[in-house]
RNA sequence: GGCCCUAUCGUCUAACGGCUAGGACACAUGGUUCUCAUCCAUGAAAUCGGGGUUCGAUUCCCCGUAGGGUCACCA
C-alpha cells in the first residue's frame, strides 16, 4: 500500500466516523492475473497500524456477504443478466486481435476508440464464455455534480460499451464496484481524478440498472517530490509499513496524510485523529494536487513524540536501541529508561535514535567512556592543567550531594561554575562524565550516571590529567 | 488527436470581491546555552501571461500558456 491508496482509505474513514457511519474494506480481486499472494493482509496490516479499523471486512462479512468481490460472483451474473434480459447487454464477438485492430485504426486516423462503433447488429445468446460489453442505452451528453470539484460534465465521446463481465466469469471493476456499492449501501465514492473520465460510463450504467447515484467526491493526485509527476515508485514512493519501520508514529502519519490535500483552515496543523474526525469536511478538500512533504512528516512525527506518555517514550527509545548499544557491560533496562527520558527530545524518529547510538552517542550511558585526554582542555584555557583544580573541585562538591535529580546535582555545583567560568568548569566536567565533545549536560549525565559512577569518571579524568 | 481537470512563496497551504496576500516545513541571520540538540526572535520568499466584468479581482468570465488525467477482458 503507497501513500496515495492509504489517503484514500484514510478519508472514508474519518468521513464515516465523523457521520457516524460505516466503513467497509472491500477487496477488489477480480483480476486473478494480476493477484499478489499476501497484499490482502498487507492491507489489513497497512490499515491497522493507522488504526483504521473497519466495520466490515475480508474477515467481517456483512449481511450483504463477503467483502471479497471473488466470493461475490453469483451477484455480478445476477445483475448483468438483468441487462440481457432488458437488451442492454450482448457478447462481445470480436477476438482480441480485431479488437487490437480498432483501436490501432482510431490511433491512426487521431480519434477516439469507440467500441460501440462497432457494436454488432445480431449477437449470440450470453453462456458466460464471452466478454459481455454493455450497450449503452442513450449517447448524449452526461452532467454531475462532484462534491470537491463542483459541476462536471463530459461529451458523447466518453460513453462506449464497455466491458461489464469478462470472459473468465469475473466482472470488471467498472461493473463490480457499482453492484458492490449498491447492494453495500455505499453512499459515498472517493477516489482519484484518473476517474473522473470515466464517470459518464458509470452514470449510464446506474440509469440502465435504475438506481441512484452515489455521491462522488474527487481527490486531488499525490505529487512526487518535484510536484509535478503523480508519485510513482521511481520517485521513491515507499511502501506504507516502510515509515512504520523507520519509526514513524501513526498519529504522525494520519495528521500528514490527512493534511496532504484538505485542511482545516487556520494556522494549526497539528491535530490528534479524534480532531481529525471532529474536523474534516468534504468542502475542504484540495482541488489540485501537493507533493508528499517527507521532511514536514519528520516535523510532524516529532511533534507528535513530544505527546507520548513516559511508558511510551521509553518503550519506543529502547526499541530503537541497536544490539551494539544492548550488549555493552553497563547495559539495562532501568538504565536506558533513565537516559530515554532525558535523551528523547534530541530526536524525531526511531532512526535517528538507532544511527546516533551506532556511533556511539550513547555508550557513556552504559560503559566506560576512552578519549583522549586534550578533550578536557577548555578552549579559553591555555593548558590542559588548568582542569585539574576545578574537576578535583566538582568531585569534592558531589561527594555529598543530592543527586536524587538533575536540578539538585545543578545545585550543588552551580555556584562554582558561576564563579569560576561556566565553560572552565562545565566543559571538562561533561567530557569527563561522556568522553564526549557532544552531549547532553553535565548535570544530566551526572544524574543518570549516580553518584557513584559519576565520582570515579570525574576522578579518572584528573588521573589522566596528571599522568 | 478527442474529451476532461488543475494553476498563490522552493514545498504544503490560508485569504468563500475589500487591511501591507497570512501560517507551516525547509532555508538564512541573531539570541539563550560549557558543547550538540532544543527553545526564542528576525529575515528572504508567491497570486502563470493577456484581456474583460467591477469603485475595487488571488477570488468571477474569456483566450492563451503550462502541468495532469483518460480513451484495457487494470483497478
Amino acid at each position: 500500500m503507497h501513500i496515495g491508496g492509504v489517503r484514500t482509505a484514510l478519508y472514508a474513514y474519518l468521513y464515516a466516523k465523523k457521520n457516524n457511519g460505516t466503513f467497509i474494506l472491500r477487496i477488489e480481486d477480480t483480476d486473478k492475473n494480476r493477484e499478489v499472494d499476501g497484499s490482502i493482509a498487507h492491507i489489513m496490516e497497512s490499515l491497522s497500524w493507522l488504526g483504521l479499523t473497519w466495520d466490515f471486512g475480508p474477515d467481517k462479512p456483512g449481511l450483504f456477504g463477503s467483502c471479497l468481490q471473488s466470493d461475490r460472483l453469483d451477484i455480478y451474473k445476477k445483475y448483468a443478466q438483468q441487462l440481457v434480459d432488458k437488451g442492454l447487454a450482448y457478447p462481445d464477438p470480436y477476438t482480441s486481435e480485431q479488437l487490437e485492430q480498432f483501436r490501432k485504426e482510431a490511433t491512426e486516423e487521431k480519434r477516439p476508440f469507440l467500441f460501440r462503433k462497432h457494436r454488432p447488429d445480431t449477437y449470440e445468446t450470453w453462456d458466460g464464455t464471452k466478454p459481455l460489453r454493455f450497450k449503452v442505452p442513450e449517447v448524449k451528453r452526461y452532467k454531475w455534480h462532484d462534491e470537491v470539484r463542483g459541476d462536471l460534465s463530459a461529451g458523447e465521446e466518453m460513453l462506449d460499451d464497455i466491458i461489464i463481465m469478462k470472459a473468465d466469469g469475473y466482472p470488471t471493476y467498472n461493473f463490480a464496484h457499482i453492484i458492490d456499492d449498491l447492494e453495500m449501501g455505499v453512499t459515498h465514492v472517493m477516489r482519484g481524478e484518473e476517474f473522473i473520465a470515466s464517470t459518464p460510463k458509470f452514470l449510464s450504467l446506474y440509469d440502465a440498472l435504475e438506481i441512484a447515484r452515489p455521491i462522488f467526491v474527487t481527490l486531488p493526485p499525490i505529487m512526487g517530490p518535484d510536484g509535478k509527476k503523480k508519485l510513482s515508485k521511481r520517485d521513491g514512493a515507499k511502501d506504507l509499513l516502510e515509515y512504520k519501520n523507520e519509526g514513524y508514529l501513526p498519529a504522525a502519519m494520519n495528521n500528514m496524510l490527512a493534511l496532504t490535500g484538505w485542511n482545516p483552515g487556520g494556522n494549526n496543523e497539528i491535530f490528534t485523529m479524534s480532531e481529525l474526525v471532529e474536523k474534516f469536511s468534504l468542502d475542504r478538500i484540495q482541488r489540485s494536487g501537493g507533493a508528499f512533504n517527507e521532511e514536514k512528516l519528520l516535523h510532524m512525527n516529532k511533534e507528535h513524540l513530544k505527546s507520548l506518555s513516559g511508558e511510551e517514550k521509553i518503550s519506543y527509545f529502547i526499541d530503537a536501541l541497536p544490539e551494539s548499544t544492548k550488549t555493552l557491560p553497563g547495559y539495562s533496562t532501568e538504565q536506558a529508561s533513565k537516559l530515554a527520558v532525558v535523551v528523547f527530545e534530541r530526536a524525531a524518529l526511531k532512526k535517528e535514535i538507532t544511527q546516533a547510538a551506532e556511533v556511539g552517542e550513547y555508550d557513556w550511558a552504559f560503559s566506560d567512556p576512552e578519549y583522549e585526554k586534550t578533550l578536557l582542555q577548555w578552549k579559553n584555557d591555555d593548558s590542559l592543567q588548568e582542569a585539574l583544580p576545578r574537576l578535583e573541585n566538582v568531585h569534592k562538591l558531589l561527594e555529598d550531594a543530592d543527586f536524587s535529580s538533575t536540578e539538585a546535582i545543578k545545585s550543588a555545583v552551580w555556584t562554582y561554575a558561576e564563579e569560576t567560568g561556566k565553560g572552565e568548569v562545565l566543559w571538562p566536567l561533561r567530557v569527563a562524565l561522556s568522553g564526549r565533545q557532544q552531549s547532553p549536560d553535565p548535570f544530566t549525565l551526572a544524574y543518570i550516571l549516580g553518584r557513584e559512577k559519576t565520582l570515579v569518571r570525574i576522578a579518572h579524568a584528573c588521573d589522566k590529567i596528571s599522568g
